[in-house]
DNA sequence: CTGTTAGCGCGTTCAA
DNA sequence: TTGAACGCGCTAACAG
C-alpha cells in the first residue's frame, strides 16, 4: 500500500502542500473554510503526518522528556502520572522513555535529543553519578528526580537540577529508630553492585547510625540481594539465607519495601513472628507497605511533591524564570505493625 | 551551539558523506582503516545521527513496536522483559510505548507506524474491541498478547493474531472452585467500566459458573471498583464497603491479584480471618500473590509463554512462515493458602 | 572501496 | 490567504 503523504492530500483538495501544512499546525493564515474542506479529506483517507518528517523541520514543538530507569518499576508510577498530567497542563508533549538496566541514561537522552525537539529533560531513577562531559553536551534543561545532588564532581551545580530526598539522612533516621526501639543486631537488605547509587547512600546512612551509637558493624549482618532490588523473591530468598546461616538478629532493615515484603513472607514460612520475634522496616512508602499484612514501617518518600517540583522547576527554567536547583524533600517515618520494642 | 551533523563529520574526516553513513551502518564495503579514522572523529566530537533523519529514509530497519496499556502496571513487567530479549536476539529494535488509558491504542500504532519503519506491532493489554476500519490501516502484522480472539466482529480473524488465555472460561474455572468448596455466597470484586475488556469477560466467566450450578446470581454481591484494577486502595476501599454493607458472604473472588491484596488488608482490620471467615481468590498470578500473607488462590497466566510466542509468532508472520493465529493457552489454578472450605 | 547525488515527508521561507 | 521551492540530516543508488 502506496503511503499517503501530505502531497497526495495536497492533490486531492487542490491546493499546495504549505495549504495542507497550515491546516495541520493550527496556524491562523488559513481560510476556516479551505481548512475544514482540507480537514475531511484528512480524515477521509486517514492520513497520518510523518513524525519523523516533522522533528526534521520543526524549530519549536514544546516537549519535554521524561527518562525513567526500569519503567516497570511500580516505584515510578506515581511520579509519572503527575508528571504527565502537569506537561498536559502546560501545553507540553511529553516521552516517556525507558532506559535498560544497562544503558547509560544520558546517553539516551543525547539521542533523543537529537531526534526530536527537547525543551527539557528529567530523569528518574539511575545512577547518581554522571560523566560531566557527557552531561555537558545536553543542551537543554536536566533535572534529577529522586537521585541526590553529587551527580558530578566535576560539573557545577548550576548546570543541572536534583529533586529528591536524602537518602543518606533518611536511612540514618530508619536505623536510628530501630535502634532506639532497642535493637542492635540489625541486619540489612542491600544492593550488591558497587556502582554509585540511592541504594549506596542509604546502606551508607545505616552504618553512619549504628556508628554514632557505638554499635560495631557486623559484615554478616550485610546482605546483598541479587541485582534487582525491587524483587520480592530477592527479599525472599536473601532473607531465607539470612534466617538460614543462623546469625542473630532482632530486626532487618531493607532498603526497598519490596525487598521488606519478601522478608515477611520468609520469616513467615519460618516461623518467625513479625514484629514479635523480628522486626522488619523497608524504604519508599509504597502502596504495598500500607496494605500488607502486618503493614510495613518504612521511610516514605514524598514522591508526588518530587515529581510536581520537578516539572514546575524545568518550566520554570525553560521560561528562564529560574537558575538550576538542588531541592531536598524530607522523608517521612512511618511507623507500621512490622516493628516492635526489643 | 550548532548541531554537528554528518556532513561535519565527513568535513572533518576528509570523506564523502556516505562513507560516514557505511561507518555508521556497520557496511561491509568499507575500509576497516577508513571506518576506523571515522569512528575516532565522532567519538571525539560527540556526534550522534539524527534518528527522524535516518527513519526517513531507512528502508529496512527491523523494528517491532511494542504498545502497552497502562506501562507502569507490573503486570506486564516479565512480558516485556521477555520480548526485549526475544527482539535482540533476532536483532529486531524494539520500540515501547505506553498507551494512556484514555488514549485508543490503534491511533497510537497508526502513528508509530508512520514514524518508524515498523515490520510488526504487538499490543499488549487494552481493549479487546477495536474497529476494523482503523485495524485494516496498518500495514504490517499485528498481535494481540493477552488479549482475546473476538478483537473485532467485521474483520477476518486472518487478519490478526491474539495469544492469551480463555479469560472467561479460567474466571469460570476460578469460581467454579469456589464453588467446589461449598461456597454460594461469593461476592466479586471487577470493573465498572462498561468497555468491552478483558475483565468484563471475566465477570461473564464468574456469571456462567454461578448460573451452570444453580446459584443464583446476586447483584449485591458484585461490586465494582472505581477506575483502576491494578490498585491495592481500590480493593480495600470496595472490599471494605462490602463489609460494611452487611451482605452476607462467605468467598471474595478478586479479578486481579492486586485487588485481592487490598482484600486482605480490608478483612485483617475488620478483624475477619482469611480463609477461616472467609475465602479470598485472585486473578493473574503476579508475584504479589505468592508473597502475601496468607499465600493468595490465583488464577496464573503463564504471562512468559504468552509473550514468548508472541514473539514467535510475529517474527514467522514478518517471515511468511506462517498466517496469523489465535493462540490459546491454558491458564494454572494455584491454590494457595487464602481459600478454605465451607 | 569511495564520492556524488537524489530524494524521504514535512515546515518554512518568500513571493505572489 | 496561498503556492512554489528549498532544505532539515540522512541513506541508498549509482557511478567511478
Amino acid at each position: 500500500m502506496a503511503e499517503i503523504t501530505i502531497v497526495e492530500i495536497a492533490k486531492r483538495c487542490g491546493v499546495g502542500v504549505s495549504t495542507v501544512s497550515r491546516a495541520l499546525n493550527n496556524h491562523t493564515d488559513i481560510n476556516p473554510e479551505t481548512k475544514k474542506r482540507i480537514m475531511e479529506v484528512i480524515k477521509e483517507t486517514g492520513y497520518i503526518p510523518n513524525n519523523s518528517a516533522r522533528n526534521l523541520k520543526r524549530t519549536d514543538a514544546k516537549c519535554i522528556a521524561v527518562l525513567v530507569k526500569g519503567i516497570t518499576n511500580p516505584f515510578f508510577t506515581p511520579m509519572i502520572e503527575i508528571a504527565e498530567a502537569e506537561a498536559e497542563e502546560r501545553k507540553y508533549a511529553l516521552v516517556l522513555r525507558h532506559v535498560e538496566a544497562y544503558e547509560d541514561e544520558v546517553d539516551v537522552a543525547l539521542e533523543l535529543e537529537k531526534e526530536k525537539r527537547l525543551r527539557g529533560i528529567i530523569f528518574m531513577g539511575g545512577s547518581s553519578k554522571h560523566s560531566s562531559h557527557k552531561l555537558k553536551q545536553l543542551n537543554v534543561p536536566v533535572v534529577f528526580a529522586t537521585v541526590g545532588s553529587d551527580i558530578s564532581e566535576k560539573l557545577s551545580k548550576n548546570s543541572y537540577s536534583t529533586v529528591s530526598v536524602d537518602d543518606k539522612l533518611e536511612s540514618r533516621k530508619m536505623t536510628e529508630y530501630l535502634i532506639g526501639l532497642g535493637h542492635k543486631r540489625i541486619a540489612i537488605l542491600s544492593e550488591g553492585s558497587d556502582k554509585p547509587s540511592i541504594v549506596k547512600q542509604r546502606l551508607e546512612g545505616y552504618v553512619e547510625a549504628l556508628e554514632a551509637n557505638g554499635i560495631k558493624v557486623d559484615e554478616k549482618l550485610i546482605r546483598y540481594v541479587d541485582r534487582r532490588i525491587y524483587s520480592m523473591e530477592n527479599g525472599y530468598k536473601t532473607t531465607k539465607a539470612l534466617i538460614d546461616s543462623g546469625e542473630e538478629f532482632t530486626a532487618l532493615y531493607c532498603i526497598s519495601d519490596v525487598l521488606a515484603v519478601g522478608a515477611l513472607r520468609a520469616f513467615a514460612d519460618a516461623g518467625i513472628r513479625v514484629p514479635e520475634d523480628v522486626s522488619v522496616a523497608g524504604f519508599d512508602g509504597q502502596d504495598i507497605s500500607r496494605f500488607c499484612v502486618p503493614r510495613l514501617t518504612t521511610l516514605r518518600q514524598p514522591l508526588e511533591d518530587i515529581s510536581r517540583e520537578t516539572m514546575k522547576l524545568i518550566f520554570n527554567i525553560i521560561d528562564e524564570e529560574s537558575g538550576h536547583k538542588h531541592i531536598v524533600f524530607p522523608g517521612e517515618l512511618i511507623v507500621g505493625e512490622s516493628t516492635a520494642k526489643r
